[in-house]
RNA sequence: CGGGGAAUAGCGCAGUCUGGUAGCGCGCCUGCUUUGGGAGCAGGAUGUCGGGGGUUCGAAUCCCUCUUCCCCGACCA
């Protein structure tokens, strides 16, 4: 590709909306521009890269057995009635109306459509398993779009869908895909990890997510220092201390703490650490008006999937106000405890591991300090209530948890009968009677792939594209070719031989452009070789060849230079 | 949706407090000189100062209102 027949609009400066460092260079290097919040457009640069993830998510997809459809973006509101998640899936599904008031909505995934071609396309159990994917855009209306396409309103999807009689061969396909996948992650060249996963609101049981590792994702993943257990910190079971309990030393006293609220002040007041410290969380209960109080160690995060998960706590977790507090108890939120504290307890196993801890006294202004359990308050409902933090012990019993931020880029789950049942979907069995499908899904962010991709691949000049991503993997830069016959000849060369040879190449044809100017916008653009061609050169027979990773320079004779990058770039 | 910030040339910003009719850097166009890491000189183009309303002789600036964007919290690929 000629520069001069490219739209390649690069930005020497940083935009201001750009938080993250993948945002603004996809939007420097000229891979994507803003229409609007959560709504981009993919220059050539960028659909390039775009392309490239796709054909290697399809080859993987192809070789697992998974057949290509494509479905519509604007799919009846009938069908998502039928499945319960009309109702259920909230603002986020951007419902439209026809010119005849029927009711449509934009595919934020495709369960429905898909449960309803199989229901209406397949019959028997000769026709199974099937597993159908797509390569789609979908559109869900986020509260909060950010961060480029990484969370975007409307963006690229993978998804995928399975259907089996049987367990065992729901099981086998999630396998499968399980293994596609990685196979798709490595070879993009990113670094990820495959974690157990909780399956939120797509429902079913079985989950994993597979997260490209960056300091900046967002989400946080545990995973043994030991073994392969990996788990999104939401899941991650805390295990309870092997330890007993250490014997009472103090006697509990109440101190007075004026204006000692939050954890960190009451530990900086008393000199004392977040561990020894009871953090007191006042929750809703199932039951309406009743409030439970949840207990964890001070240095403790209380984690909302496993709160939600106990019978007397009620989903979605909403903590008390204050004035609920207040008008409940007889102090505010800020001086809490255990001690006298008439509402349900329920403490994490790390809470009542404690011994000669601080709380709060029920009472403003005062905390206890040397408070044990069951000498000064019974003993509660003990639960696995917290994050798991690193240095915990791994949930499997192998080594030690390790944290690390990642970018959820794909999702598969065992979806078991959810939508195959509310949506009668069936087919006969071997003994004629009508059974259930089950199903899988499998999802992979195409476009936010591309983003991960840079949060992990760059650095002070640009992007840094893994090979398999690069839009282009060489560009010819001459020097002064306006000048110099025998520049632009040879690059016109090097040009032909190269595409010839069938590798992707930018010839940097801009007249007059000069050499820094270019180098700079190859960097930012992260192209991983070049081949710079001048005068001085020339006249030595010699050009020159650069990697974009190393920044390694040699000086070679032109047929050298052509086997170095038709080696590098196969 | 709650809380915080912002909107001035393609991009980054100043000007707003204290009203007097819009500026800087980069980019863009022309010419000359330069040319192995974002050139120099000279000349030039580009703004409904986010929209609407109001106050005023006069509004980017003050008031009201709407919209959009960004950041922080609960969802998700």
């Amino acid at each position: 590709m000629r520069a001069t027949r490219l739209l390649l609009p690069t930005l020497k400066e940083t935009p201001a909306e750009a938080e993250v460092i993948s945002h603004q260079l996809m939007l420097r290097a000229g891979l994507i521009r803003k229409l609007a919040a959560g709504l981009y457009t993919w220059l050539p640069l960028g659909l390039r890269v775009l392309r490239k993830v796709e054909a290697i998510v399809r080859e993987e997809m192809d070789a697992a057995g998974a057949q290509e459809v494509l479905m519509p973006v604007v799919q009846p509101g009938d069908l998502w009635r039928e499945s319960g998640r009309w109702e259920q899936y909230g603002p986020e599904l951007l419902r439209i109306e026809d010119r005849h008031g029927r009711a449509f909505c934009l595919g934020p995934t495709h369960e429905e459509i898909i449960t309803d071609l199989m229901r209406t396309e397949i019959r028997s159990y000769r026709d199974l398993p099937a597993n159908l994917y797509q390569i789609q855009t979908k559109f869900r209306d986020e509260i909060r779009p950010r961060f480029g396409v990484m969370r975007a309103r409307e963006f690229l999807m993978k998804d995928g869908y399975s259907f089996h009689l049987s367990e065992t061969c729901l099981a086998d396909t999630y396998d499968r895909m399980h293994t596609a996948y990685t196979n798709i992650f490595r070879r993009l060249g990113l670094e990820f990890r495959a974690v157990l996963a909780d399956t939120g609101s797509i429902g079913g049981s079985h989950s994993h997510e597979f997260h490209v590792l960056a300091e900046s994702g967002e989400d946080a993943i545990a995973f043994s220092d030991r073994s392969d257990y990996a788990a999104n910190v939401e899941l991650a079971p805390a295990r309870s201390p092997n330890t007993e309990r250490a014997p009472a030393t103090e006697s509990m006293n109440e101190v007075a703490t004026p204006g000692q609220h939050s954890i960190q002040a009451v530990c900086e007041f008393l000199g004392c650490t977040a561990q020894r410290v009871l953090k007191t969380l006042v929750v809703q209960g199932t039951e309406p008006g009743q409030l439970v109080a949840l207990v964890l160690r001070g240095d403790h995060q209380l984690n909302a999937i496993k709160a939600e998960k106990l019978p007397a706590v009620a989903t979605p977790l909403r903590l008390a106000s204050e004035s609920e507090i207040r008008s409940a108890l007889a102090c505010g939120p800020g001086s809490l405890g255990p001690v006298g504290l008439p509402l349900p307890i329920i403490a994490d196993h790390s809470a009542a591991a404690l011994a000669d801890f601080v709380c709060g006294a029920n009472r403003d202004g005062f905390h206890l300090t040397g408070v044990n359990w069951e000498r000064d308050c019974p003993l509660p409902t003990v639960a696995d209530l917290r994050n798991v933090v690193a240095g915990d012990p791994s949930p499997d019993g192998e080594g030690h948890l390790l944290i690390r931020r990642g970018i959820e880029v794909g999702h598969i789950f065992q979806l078991g009968t959810k939508y195959s049942e509310a949506m009668n979907a069936r087919v006969l069995d071997e003994n004629g009677r009508e059974q259930v499908l089950l199903m899988g899904c499998y999802g992979i962010g195409v476009t936010r792939v591309i983003a991960a991709a840079v949060e992990q691949h760059h650095d002070a000049r640009g992007i840094v594209w893994p090979d398999a991503l690069a839009p282009f993997s060489v560009a010819i830069l001459p020097i002064n070719a306006h000048q110099s016959d025998a520049v632009r000849e040879t690059c016109e060369q090097l040009y032909t031989e190269l595409c010839n040879a069938g590798c992707e190449v930018l010839f940097m044809d801009k007249p007059k452009a000069r050499l820094g100017v270019m180098l700079a916008d190859i960097e930012l653009m992260g192209i991983p070789q070049a081949l710079i061609v001048g005068e001085r050169g020339l006249k030595e027979g010699t050009i020159e060849h650069r990697d974009r990773r190393t920044n390694a320079k040699s000086d070679l004779p032109l047929a050298e230079a052509l086997d170095r990058v038709m080696s590098s770039a196969a």
